[in-house]
DNA sequence: GAGAAATGAGACCTATAGTCCGTGGTCCTA
DNA sequence: TAGGACCACGGACTATAGGTCTCATTTCTC
């Protein structure tokens, strides 16, 4: 991945702390959301550029909106 | 693209609903965004699965958030 | 109705999103 | 001394988003 993007950093922190809200493992939520277990870990680290719908199926997972994930990127 | 996503024709309204708001062009936003005027068109029509980046990149040319740019969209 | 401005739509190649295999590290509890 | 649950991170791969071009169509303004 190239430079840190603080964009990716929020999107990656707001998902971890919903996730730790509902106390779910980054498997759990991969399983949930269908997606890899290595990728939920690398979109909560901020290093990877998601798309909307991946960003979408991991909000249905933790039972909030893509917008809420969204909060703070700017 | 495959089916046509709801979630992708929500957020592509979204950005025409602003963009039409500011009076642009879909020419004039591209510019502002950096992005192809082309890609913009495919983007309000709900074709393309954007990231979270470019999303930024048209939220920021509009003066607004993703995370508005998001709004409603489940 | 002509000409211009704005947009729709398809095809295309490249860059990267996302998957799948692994290793190693930390923090538990026994 | 494990043994299990959890996570960071890497390499190699496949699917698809990014980005651009071209042409057709709609929508104005005159």
């Amino acid at each position: 991945m190239p430079a840190p993007e603080p964009a990716l950093k929020k999107f990656g922190s707001n998902v971890r702390a919903r996730r730790d809200a509902k106390e779910l493992s980054q498997e759990k939520l991969a399983e949930l959301a269908d997606l890899d277990r290595t990728y939920i870990s690398s979109v909560e680290r901020g290093v990877r550029n998601i798309s909307l719908l991946s960003s979408l199926r991991i909000a249905k997972a933790l039972k909030t909106s893509v917008s809420e994930l969204c909060e703070g990127i700017n």
